[in-house]
RNA sequence: UGGGGCGUCGCCAAGCGGUAAGGCACUGGGUUUUGAUCUCAGCAUGCGCAGGUUCGAAUCCUGCCGCCCCAGCCA
C-alpha cells in the first residue's frame, strides 16, 4: 500500500504486539478474509479487508483470500469472481493465497471421522423440529438426541453412507456431542455436516451430497492455512469456545486465536447481505452496483476512491463497543482525496442561456484556466468563450435574497476563468418563466479585478456553442432514516428507500474538454461537486455520476434563513 | 428472567492509578476568480449511575441501570 498515513493502533493489533513480543507463532502473523459468496461484498467487508490485509501488511505477513464456501445451495461463481474484483480494487493483493474451504473437504471429512472415533459425534436422526425442541430455549436446558449413545461403529457407518448419498436430505445429520445443557446455546450439541443433494457446487461440482458447518469447517480452515489470529465480528464471540472446541479435540498443528470486534454501523445505509439482496432482485436498484448501494462495487461505480474507502476504514478504529457512524465521515474521506486528485471542469447541470450582448457574433476566443487551483504540476487546458453561454439557473435570481452574491438583475457577477459580466435584462415566456437573460461583459477583467468597484460572486458557464450535451445523475444516500432497520411496527427497511436517491438530469451542458474522458474518470465539476464517468458513458451519450458534491456553507445560510 | 459482549464530547475514538489525545461535525476569524480548498481559534472540572478503596480513580472494588448478540440441518 502506498498511503501516506500511519495505521491506528486498536486492541487488536495490540493483542498481536504482545504475541510477537512473546515470541507466539514464532512471530509470525497470518490473516485471512473469508468471504461466502453469496453476495456481493460491502463497506462493512471493506472494513475486515483493510483490518486483515492491513496487519499482514504491516507486520509482514500473509492474508489468505479465503472463500467460505459450504452452503451450495446460496453461492455461485458470479459472486466468487466479484469478490475477488472488489478486493483487488479496493488495494490488496492475495498473492497466490486464495483458498476455498471446499478444498479441505476430504480432510473436513477425516477429521469428523476422527471426532466419531473419539467419541465426540454421532449421528441424529432427529428431524430439524425435534431438534429444534430438544435443544431447549435460552433459559432452560436441552435433553439428549435418542441417537446420542449410538456405537462408533454404527456412527461411522451412517456417516459413511451419508456421505454415499443414501440418505434424503434433513434425514440425518452429523452432530458434536458436547453439552446438551450448556448456558451457550452453540454447545448444545451443534451440527457439524448436513445432507444437502441436487446442489452443483461451483468448486466440487456433484462431488459431495454432505456439506459441513460453519463452525466445524471455519476453525479447522484456519487450522490448516496456519492462521495466527483469526478475526470476525461480534456475533461469533459466543462460538468461540465452539471454535476452540474442536481444536482442541482433534489433532491439529496449529490452534489461531480467535478475536471479535464490531461490526460497522454507518448510518442511512444497511449493511445485510441478506437485505442488499432484496434490493437487488427486487429492482429496487438497478444492480449490485448500483452507485446508491454500499457495496464495494456500487462505491466503485459511484466514484468512491479506493485510497478513501481506507482512509475512512483507517478513521472509524476497531473496537468491540457498538458504533454508528456518520455518513459524513466517509464522505469527507472521499472529498479529501478526490480533492487533491480531481482535475477540475466547468459543467452547468440546470442550464440558462445568456447573450453577451457587446461580445461579438460569431466570435469566440479560447481562454486557459488552471486544471487544479493548488496544483500548478495540474496544468492548464483551453476553453472557448463566445457570445452564448448557458449559466446554472440557481446562480440567478431577480431579487437577490440577503448574503446572495451570484448574479441578479442589473448586478455584476464574475464568469469563472473569465470575465466580469452584468445582468441587463430578463427574458421570459408567456408563462413568466425565465428563459434567457441579456448581458454585457467587461472585456478588461480578465484575470484581473474591475476598476472601482467589487465583484464578489464567481459562477461557471460553459459556450453554447462548443459545449456537449450529457446526462448527470445525481445521487443520495438511499434510506431517508439514519437506521432503515428501525422500522416501526409492521414496517420494514424498504419504507425508508428515498424516493429521490436518484436524480437524473438529462440536458446538461459540460465545457467541451470534458468531450473525450473515459469511463472510472473523475472531474471536480466546480461549485457542483465531484463526478465520474459512467461505465455506460460513451462520447455518443456521455453519462456523468456525481460521487459526492462539495461541502455548502450557502445551503446551510440558507436553510438558516429559512 | 440462561450465557456472551458493550457503555469516554452530537458521531467515531485514545486512555490501562497521577489529574480527559486525535478525527468528523459544529461555532467564530483570515486567505481565495470554486459560498470549495487551505488556515487560525473555540468546542468534556467531565468519562452510564451510585457507593467504596486511595494523597490521587475514566482507570481498582461493590451494587445498580441501559443497549447489543445467541434457541438455522445460514455464515
Amino acid at each position: 500500500m502506498n498511503d501516506e498515513t500511519i495505521p491506528a493502533s486498536n486492541f487488536i493489533r495490540s493483542i498481536i504486539d504482545a504475541d510477537i513480543a512473546a515470541n507466539k507463532n514464532q512471530g509470525r502473523v497470518a490473516t485471512r478474509f473469508p468471504p461466502e459468496p453469496n453476495g456481493y461484498l460491502h463497506i462493512g467487508h471493506a472494513k475486515s479487508i483493510c483490518l486483515n490485509f492491513g496487519i499482514a501488511e504491516d507486520y509482514q505477513g500473509t492474508c489468505n483470500l479465503r472463500f467460505d464456501d459450504t452452503n451450495p445451495h446460496k453461492e455461485n461463481i458470479e459472486f466468487v469472481e466479484a469478490i475477488k474484483r472488489d478486493v483487488h480494487w479496493l488495494g490488496y493483493d492475495w498473492g497466490e493465497r486464495v483458498y476455498y474451504a471446499s478444498d479441505y473437504f476430504e480432510q473436513l471429512y477425516d477429521y469428523a471421522v476422527q471426532l466419531i472415533k473419539k467419541g465426540k459425534a454421532y449421528v441424529c436422526d432427529l428431524t430439524p423440529e425435534q431438534t429444534r425442541e430438544y435443544r431447549g430455549t435460552l433459559t432452560k436446558p436441552g435433553k439428549d438426541s435418542p441417537y446420542r449413545d449410538r456405537s462408533m461403529e454404527e456412527n461411522l457407518d451412517l456417516f459413511a453412507r451419508m456421505r454415499a448419498g443414501e440418505f434424503k436430505d434433513g434425514e440425518k445429520i452429523l452432530r458434536a456431542k458436547i453439552d446438551m445443557a450448556a448456558s451457550n446455546m452453540n454447545l448444545r450439541d451443534p451440527a457439524i455436516y448436513r445432507i444437502r443433494h441436487g446442489a452443483v457446487h461451483h468448486q466440487t461440482g456433484e462431488a459431495w451430497s454432505i456439506y459441513p458447518m460453519y463452525d466445524f469447517t471455519h476453525c479447522l480452515s484456519d487450522s490448516i492455512e496456519g492462521i495466527t489470529h483469526s478475526l470476525c465480528t461480534l456475533e461469533f464471540e459466543d462460538h468461540r469456545p465452539l471454535y476452540d472446541w474442536f481444536l482442541d479435540e482433534l489433532e491439529v498443528e496449529c490452534h489461531p486465536q480467535q478475536i471479535e470486534f464490531s461490526r460497522l454501523e454507518l448510518e442511512y445505509t444497511i449493511t445485510s447481505k441478506r437485505k442488499l439482496t432484496r434490493l437487488v432482485e427486487e429492482g429496487r436498484v438497478e444492480d449490485w452496483d448500483d452507485p446508491r448501494m454500499p457495496t464495494i462495487a456500487g462505491m466503485r461505480r459511484r466514484g468512491y476512491p479506493p485510497a478513501a474507502i481506507r482512509d475512512f476504514c483507517e478513521r472509524i478504529g476497531v473496537t468491540k463497543s457498538s458504533n454508528n457512524v456518520e455518513m459524513g465521515v466517509l464522505e469527507n474521506c472521499v472529498r479529501e482525496d478526490l480533492n487533491v486528485h480531481a482535475p477540475r471542469r466547468m459543467a452547468v447541470l440546470h442550464p440558462l442561456k445568456i447573450v453577451i450582448e457587446n461580445y461579438p457574433e460569431g466570435q469566440s476566443e479560447e481562454l486557459e484556466a488552471p486544471n487544479h487551483p493548488q496544483n500548478e504540476e495540474m496544468g492548464t487546458r483551453r476553453i472557448p468563450f463566445s457570445r452564448e453561454l448557458y449559466i446554472d439557473r440557481e446562480d440567478f435570481r431577480e431579487e437577490a435574497p440577503k448574503k446572495f452574491k451570484r448574479l441578479v438583475t442589473g448586478g455584476e457577477v464574475r464568469l469563472r476563468n473569465a470575465y466580469v459580466i452584468r445582468c441587463d435584462e430578463v427574458i421570459k415566456d408567456g408563462a413568466g418563466d425565465i428563459i434567457e437573460l441579456r448581458c454585457s461583459y467587461d472585456p478588461d477583467t480578465l484575470s484581473k479585478n474591475p476598476e472601482g468597484r467589487k465583484v464578489k460572486g464567481v459562477i461557471h458557464w460553459v459556450s453554447a456553442g462548443h459545449a456537449i450535451a450529457a446526462e448527470v445523475r445525481l445521487y443520495d444516500r438511499l434510506f431517508s432514516h439514519p437506521h432503515p432497520d428501525a422500522a416501526k411496527e409492521g414496517g420494514e427497511f424498504t419504507d425508508h428507500l428515498n424516493p429521490e436517491s436518484l436524480l437524473t438530469l438529462t440536458h446538461c451542458y459540460l465545457e467541451a474538454t470534458l468531450a473525450d474522458v473515459l469511463p472510472g474518470g473523475h472531474f471536480q465539476f466546480e461549485r457542483e461537486g465531484y463526478f465520474c464517468v459512467d461505465p455506460d458513458h460513451s462520447r455518443e451519450r456521455p453519462i456523468f455520476n456525481r460521487t459526492v458534491t462539495l461541502r455548502d456553507s450557502w445551503a446551510r445560510i440558507e436553510k438558516k434563513n429559512g
